[in-house]
This record gives C-alpha cells, structure tokens and sequence, in this order.
RNA sequence: GCGGGAGUAGUUCAGCUGGUUAGAACGCUGCCCUGUCACGGCAGAGGUCGCGGGUUCGAAUCCCGUCUCUCGCGCCA
C-alpha cells in the first residue's frame, strides 16, 4: 500500500463511507470557525473537504497550517447532511473526519495566491510558474496539452508514421529566421545552430527509406515574440511521407486534426464548438489575397471582398477615377443590414481608415430600391446595378494599387466583423492556402528570390524553369489555416538535383553556392530520392485555439518572457570567464 | 530598432484639474466563533507611489530622462 495516500482527492464519493482512508495533498483552502476546522485539499485530480474539531488531539497542529502546505492526513469517510452538501464538487456529498496528519512540506507566505481565478501581472506568474501552473485555468490547459500531444502520436503511429528524434545541435541555416548558436569546446570558434525546424533531417530520412516520418518536434528561432509565437522554442507536429502528391499529404492529416479537435472541442465551452469537415476548403494565395484580403484567412468571417473597378471606371467620382487611371482598383465589401444605421456608424469606420492610414473609406447604402450615401451620385443606374446590392444592404470601398487595396481590404474586412459581431466564435474553420509562388521580387534590390521554401518543387517541374516567367511559376507549397491562424506550412519537396540547381540559378545562387550551403541535403539527393512532401502543424498553436486562449504563453509549461528570458531559472545569464575561456569566447564591453 | 498601454502594500486595484497622516479588497499577524465551502466578526502590521532629475511653498499626480512588463510593427526560408 502506498504510504501517501489510498485515495485521490477526486475519488471518495458515499460509496466509500465509513471507510478509513489516506490522503496526501495541497491546502486550498482553510475555513476556521474556532472549534472547528474545514480544509478543502487539493491534489492533481480534486478536492476533498476535511473536518476535524476541537476535541482532537491534532487541533492545535491543524490550526497553524498555511495556505499550499503539502499534508497527509488520514481519516474517516462520512456522509455530510443534506443541508451542507456542495454539488459544486464531485467530492461535495462526504467529508474525511481527521484523526491523523503529517505536516510534509510547509509553505511560505504566498507571492500569488493559488485558489482564486483573478488574473495576475505576468513578471509574478512567471517568475513563480510552478504556483501558477498548480491554478486551476493553467493547470487545465497544460492537461489539456498532453491529451492533445498523446491523441496525436496515437493517431500518426496508428497511420503508419514512424517516429523519429532528430539532433539538436546541428549546422545554421542560410535562409529563414535568426538562428540560436552553440559555441564547440571542441573546435574553436565554430559554432552549431538549434534546429529551426527538423526540415533537412526529415527529408533525409525519407532518403533513406523510411517511407512516413514524423516527430513531435522542438524548433528553435531567435525571433521577437507575439501573442501566438513564443519566443525561443516551439513544437510541431513534424511530418513527412514519401511516394506522395499534394493530395495525398491533405488526405493522410486532415482526418487527425479534425479528429483532435473534434476530441476536444467541449474543452473550456458550454456548447461544443463545429470542426470543419474534410476535405478541407482550398484556396488559391492568389485568390485568398483577392477574396479575403490576406493569406490566412478567418472562415468564420461571412464577409467576402470584390472587385469593383468596373463601376468605377469613367464614372463621375473623380477621385476613383483617376486612380484607376494610374492602375489602382477598387475593392468592395458588401455587409447585410447595415444600410439603415446612422451616419455616425459610417463616419467612425472612415476615421478609423484614416487613422489606419487610408485616404478613407468610401461607401454606399441600398435601402428601399435607392442607392445612398456621399459616392452614390456619381455612379449611374448600370454602374450601381454592377454592385448587385439587396435590400438594406452596405458596400464599403477600397481604392489602392492592387497589393495594397488588397491588404487594406483584409483588414476592413476584419474591422467590420468585430464591430458587428459577425464571428462564430463557437468553430473551427479550416482550409488549405495552395498554389504560393515559388518566386517573388525583392522590394529593395527588384531581384528574383524564393517567396517561400527553396526546397519546394515547382509546379511544372523542369520544364516550367526553362520555359516560364518566374514570377508567374507556382511552387507545390501549401499552408494550413484555422480561424484566421497559420498552424503549417508544407511541400512537396524537390528531390531532383537537376531541378534543384536551376530553380537556385533562377534565384541567382550558382552550382557551388548552394553545395557550399547544404552539401547533406545536396549528396543525399544525388543517390536516389523519393518524390516526398510533408507538413508541420504547430502544436502550441492548436492548443491554444482548442483552449481558446488568446496567448500562446498560457498553453507552455514554462514560457519566456517577451524578452526571452525565463524569470523562474534566470536565463539567459553571464557565465564564468573560465568557461568562455575554455570555449575561445571574448566578449566585447559595449561601454 | 519603432509605436500604443501599463508600473502605487505580498497580490489585484482606486487615488479627479498638484494640497493634511496615500486608501480598498484578498493575503499576513493576533483575538472571537462547531457546519463552512470566496465562512463570518473585531483589531493590527505592512508603502523610497519603478528609478533619476526638474517645475512648485507643496508632486503618486505636471515636465524631461531612464528601466521593467505587455500589445502591435519591423523580423518570422
């Protein structure tokens, strides 16, 4: 028998009445009334009220307990009388009369009190995180996170992936974010880099043959933090399959994210959310940047944007006009039941256009078969049927060069939603972005570079190389959206050196550039390599909508901080100058 | 690197256009209380108002600088 405890705190229920039982826990609560002492005891799994009076023995000891000392009582299970039943607990129909306790562990006074929900500065929860991870919310998400984590790796393996551990310290990536250096004992001013994703391992394992790969993975990026990155380290769901085409990698994960979050979509709700079904939506970049204003797009979002250049073209409204004129277009959103609302409505959007750097926002309302608004003048009857607007209807105008009315575009789109309450928050929306280019021109230097991964393979393979404009080129490269968040990016990989040389020559990098650059992945090509592709939803990221958390800090064990520090451990620190001796480190004094 | 918000008791916050000894709640300490579950009641301790400078008879409050936290931009093949 296990000397803590012959119980969980979840467990005792009148079904266990009169027994004598064991329970080892936290104090969560003390509720003192003189003679009599209640103390709700909290362990991983629930609460248990324990009751001891005056008359015994232990009173006095009981008496001096803080709030988070670790105890072991031992007691009687009784029934309480109908009138002090708790219903709120599972626990709530019995309480353990005390008649032994150890003292395990006592707790300090407390910098964050443990068992009351109210929102705490982040410095504090930080700093203490194993406090904060023992509250209730926090505790639950990281829960949460395990379910999430092992319901995955069960479903991958069950599909035949094969799961892998790839290196840590490894080499730096010429392309992509900042990468996090190790200096070598070893070799002297050399450095290894954290992995920023395992993308050159995966692909070398599917050289070597073993045909589905995948791994929950850590990744490492120095880059600045947001809302939903941390900073440092996160997690994928690293995947990889060999033999395949695009489709076959959308139909080998669909079903297992839409099974996770179909799983867990009563986690933190009162009514369970909506999975979209697969297969999921895909969408054109091209057509997801025209309709919604944005790469990752908010299918919750009913607003959809359109073009509506042809009613401005020699129309009256001058302005449009002769922006057209210069090569912009014009952009609209049509909103149900809003053409009746007050002047002040439309006003607050323009100024809030304004303040986001527009010109403004221009629109027209259609209320009882008449067009109004400040625009509508200056369009006549077919210019205005063009808009094709019901009843009661509102269409907000964009005009800009296309890129920028566009992303204007997205964000109206948005703005609009959250003002009228447009969102189905209850859902999980999915689709699939597809068709990236494979090139884009550099802003500064108008030179050809690769949009996205340099690995991908370009849709129409060798022959689009040599025979198309790079620009117009499409690369098999995809990204998985939920709710307006990015959780992946994948490809079909180019396993062919042949191709693999032009499209860098494309991009201007010669023959020994890119040897110098992945001499592994280049030879590792040269020996037979399967057509492949894979993916890499982010697991943070699917914890966090699933836990409708709004930070992805709520949903990490141990977070850093937006200046990547961790409070709790003090890291990063300054190390002993004997260590960056033996490491061939100076540093340089800034002063 | 840039922009917004914040920094007052252990914690969460209030403190108006400058004006006595800077408040509340929770927590903490002591006392009272045998049916609470956010137990209740009485009393008490606890503050360099982030830090530095300035304006003023007088600064938590106004001004300048600086540091820290946070949200966003840049960054994120």
């Amino acid at each position: 028998m296990n000397v803590y405890r012959t119980h969980k705190c979840s467990e005792l229920s009148v079904s266990n009445l009169n027994e004598k039982v064991i329970l080892s826990g936290w104090v969560d609560t003390i509720r003192d009334h003189g003679n009599l002492i209640f103390i709700d005891l909290r362990d991983n799994f629930g609460l248990t009220q324990c009751v001891i009076d005056a008359k015994q023995g232990i009173f006095n000891k009981i008496n001096e307990l803080t709030h988070e000392s670790v105890i072991k009582i031992s007691g009687q299970v009784i029934k309480r009388s109908d009138d002090t039943i708790n219903t709120k607990l599972s626990t709530g129909e019995i309480e353990i009369k005390v008649n032994e306790f150890e003292l395990l562990s006592k707790s300090e006074v407390l910098p964050l009190p443990v068992n009351s929900d109210i929102e705490y500065g982040e410095e504090v929860r930080l700093k203490y995180r194993f406090l904060d991870l023992r509250r209730k919310k926090l505790h639950n998400n990281i829960l949460l996170r395990n379910k999430i984590i092992s319901s995955i790796r069960r479903k991958m393996i069950a599909n035949g992936f094969i799961e892998f551990q790839t290196p840590i310290l490894t080499s730096a990536s010429p392309e992509g974010a900042r990468d996090y250096l190790v200096p070598s004992r070893i070799h002297k001013g050399q450095f290894y880099a954290l992995p920023q994703a395992p993308q050159q391992f995966k692909q070398l394992l599917m050289i070597a043959g073993f045909d589905k790969y995948f791994q929950i993975a850590p990744c490492f990026r120095d880059e600045d933090s947001r809302a939903d990155r941390s900073p440092g380290e996160f997690y994928q769901l690293d995947f990889e399959m060999s033999f395949v085409t695009q489709d076959d990698v959308f139909n080998a994960i669909e079903p297992v994210l839409y099974e996770v979050f179909n799983e867990n979509n009563k986690y933190n709700r009162e009514l369970p959310a909506t999975v979209s079904k697969y297969p999921f939506v895909r969408i054109g970049y091209e057509d997801a940047l025209e309709i919604y204003g944005t790469d990752k797009p908010d299918l919750r979002n009913p607003l959809i944007i359109k073009d509506c250049t042809n009613s401005f073209i020699n129309s009256n409204f001058k302005i449009f006009n002769d922006q057209i004129k210069k090569g912009s277009i014009v952009k609209g959103i049509v909103v149900d039941d809003t053409a009746d609302k007050p002047r002040s409505f439309f006003d607050k959007l323009n100024q809030w256009a304004r303040e986001e750097g527009a010109a403004g926002l221009g629109y027209i309302n259609f209320v009882d078969n008449s067009y109004k608004g400040p625009i509508a003048k200056n369009l006549d009857q077919d210019q205005l049927k063009l808009l094709d607007l019901k009843n009661n209807q509102s269409i907000f105008f964009i005009c800009d060069k296309r890129k920028d009315a566009q992303l204007f575009g997205g964000k109206v789109r948005e703005k609009i939603c959250s003002d009228l309450n447009l969102l189905n928050k209850n859902s999980f929306e999915f689709c699939w972005i597809v068709d990236y280019p494979m090139y884009e021109l550099d802003d500064k230097t108008n030179k050809v570079q690769f949009s996205h991964n340099p690995f991908s393979m370009p849709q129409g393979g060798m022959d689009a190389l040599e025979n198309m404009n790079p620009l117009s080129i499409k690369a098999f490269q995809y990204d998985i959206v939920c709710n307006g968040v990015e959780l992946s990016s994948g490809a079909i990989r180019n396993h062919r050196t042949d191709i693999m040389y032009k499209a860098f020559e494309i991009a201007g990098y010669s023959k020994s550039d890119i040897e110098k650059k992945f001499p592994g992945m280049l030879n590792a090509l040269k020996y037979g390599a399967p057509p492949h592709g894979g993916s890499a939803p982010g697991i943070d990221r699917i914890v966090m909508l699933l836990a409708d958390e709004p930070n992805i800090r709520e949903v990490i064990a141990f977070p850093m901080n937006q200046q990547a520090m961790d409070l709790m451990m003090d890291a990063p620190a300054n190390v002993d100058k004997t260590i960056l001796e033996e490491l061939g480190i100076k540093l340089i004094d800034k002063n």
